[in-house]
RNA sequence: UCCCCUGUAGCUCAAUGGUAGAGCGAGCGGCUGUUAACCGCUAGGUUACUGGUUCGAGUCCAGUCGGGGGAGCCA
């Protein structure tokens, strides 16, 4: 009966929340335990976690209480369900705590030595191994909360605003988006297939009639509906067969794409700027407890700098003007690996001392030229360059990236062919330049990286439940 | 994918080519309204895997797999 979950029931959120004002009600608390100690004045403390906070409700089992001897063998990791009284605490660091009545064990830990979650810390590699049991760690628990904040406060910014939350396709018969190696979906015989008179895999047969991938962007489909709804945005998963093996990249992302309608590259940067302003102070308003949690044991500084970041203003600044101050840095004796020179695009070395040296928070560069970005990009008056932005943070490097998408047919059809690509394959894209067209832009926004940033957290791995990355797709 | 580093107890790490060690965690006992508890005792190992060199390999060599840092690609 108690060990179901019920509405009514309080949370150790709420209940800690409360605190002295919740002195004198009777509760029921259905976790897991944490840490169990016994003293020998004839009473067991229990730290029990529900996940509903950063917090341990402190359950006390008293010797008089007919469960006293159960509990004394409980380890961490069980899961319980307590009832009892909430009274004010004599011990130090909380204003409350569960004087017991009953507790239950509901589900015992087979063997407490080799329970995989120990009461001390672990390192983050060792926790990936175990990630259907990290959750129930302080750091990834406070990672799931911060995750959740963080998408909801996307999405409420953006509802806040008048956008549309589009689901654009997960699965794309596209072989246009360019951005990477993409995953074939299919459900082909690998073992037999079937192949055509060139001897080709005969994808007719396949599924969907044509080779189809995993998306890597929902950009081309949202302009779609950018060109009707006016402000929409895609959040949903992305993937990347790329053989990348860094702490900022997983084969399998989560990507929030905004497209707003009748806007040029300044208004896509006061966007970026509004978004993550709007989130970091959702975040601490929301989750104070788990951000200082990240504050005491990841990263000093993660507090600071969000503070700082909704504060101040985006640094802005050309690509023309990036490059001339990484000169002006090189005159003065800093060595780069590869020398800066206009029309180069930028190392990771250029890229991070732009930002963490030179300017010290995160910096919008835009304007770059034409021949290092993609061809939806609004070509500029100059003809050299394109409205395309990036966001740059320290530590991470590329957040976001984006762009005035092109919206004149003849010159779109122009770069189409100068990066010799295909007309027919985006023949839909181009209508949208046929019919209606408007000036619009919008960007990308990597979540984890996002997070990564927020947290202070050092690898893309431990901001997601259940890391994708080469040679890896466990539980 | 490339360069560098790395893989030893449940975890974090020691060990000159010569008997496998500590701390934490775990179990038991002691002490204690405790909360990074403290004190004592005990258990715990095919040294990632495969092969090679050697009288002898955790240690040296080769390959495979995993992990980390950096690079490329990008979010």
């Amino acid at each position: 009966m108690t060990s179901t979950t019920s509405t009514t029931d309080l949370s150790i959120a709420r209940i800690l929340a409360d605190g002295a004002a919740g002195h004198g009600r009777k509760a029921v608390v259905k976790g897991w335990v944490r840490t169990c100690r016994e003293s020998k004045a004839g009473v067991v403390f229990v730290a029990v976690s529900d996940g509903s906070c950063f917090g341990t409700l402190q359950v006390v089992v008293p010797a008089e209480c007919p469960d006293f001897e159960a509990s004394r063998r409980l380890t961490t990791g069980c899961a319980v369900v307590a009832r009892g009284e909430l009274v004010p605490s004599q011990g130090k660091g909380q204003s409350v705590e569960m004087r017991a009545e009953g507790l239950e064990l509901v589900g015992a830990v087979e063997d407490p030595d080799t329970y995989p979650i120990q009461p001390k810390p672990h390192s983050f590699e060792y926790l990936r191994e175990v990630a259907h049991l990290r959750p129930r760690t302080n750091t990834f628990g406070a990672i799931g909360r911060v995750r959740h904040c963080l998408a909801m406060a996307i999405h409420r910014f953006f509802d806040r605003h008048g956008f549309f939350w589009i689901h654009t396709p997960i699965v794309t018969g596209s072989d246009c988006e360019g951005a990477g190696q993409m995953f074939k979906v299919s459900t082909l015989d690998l073992a037999n297939l079937p192949r055509g008179a060139d001897g080709r895999p005969d994808f007719a047969q396949d599924f969907f009639g044509k080779q189809t991938h995993l998306t890597v962007s929902g950009q081309l489909n949202v302009e779609c509906w950018c060109l009707a709804l006016s402000k929409v945005y895609t959040f949903g998963p992305t993937f990347r067969a790329e053989n990348s093996n860094t702490s900022r990249h997983l084969a399998e992302f989560w990507m929030i794409e905004p497209e707003i309608a009748f806007a040029d590259l300044r208004a896509d940067a006061d966007l970026a700027e509004a978004l993550l302003k709007s989130i970091f102070k959702d975040l601490l308003e929301e989750r104070g407890d788990d951000m200082r949690f990240f504050a005491d044991r990841i990263d000093k500084t993660c507090i600071e700098r969000l503070e700082k970041f909704i504060a101040a203003s985006f640094e802005r600044m050309d690509y023309a003007e990036a490059i001339r101050r990484l000169e002006e840095a090189e005159r003065k004796g800093h060595k780069f690996d590869y020398p800066v020179t206009w029309g180069m695009d930028m190392q990771s070395e250029h890229e991070r001392f732009l930002t963490e040296v030179l300017v010290g928070r995160p910096v919008v560069v835009m304007n770059y030229p034409k021949d290092i970005k993609a061809f939806y990009m609004r070509l500029n008056d100059d003809g050299r360059t394109v409205a395309a932005m990036d966001v740059l943070a320290p530590g991470i490097g590329e957040i976001i990236g984006g762009s005035q998408r092109e919206e004149r047919l003849d010159v779109l059809d122009r770069r189409i062919a100068e990066m010799g690509l295909d007309p027919a394959a985006y023949w839909w894209y181009r209508d949208l330049r046929r019919y209606g067209t408007v000036p619009h832009a919008g960007f990308g926004l990597g979540f984890e990286r996002t997070i990564v940033y927020a947290t202070g957290m050092a690898n893309v791995r431990d901001v997601i439940p259940f890391p994708r990355t080469p040679r890896n797709a466990d539980f």
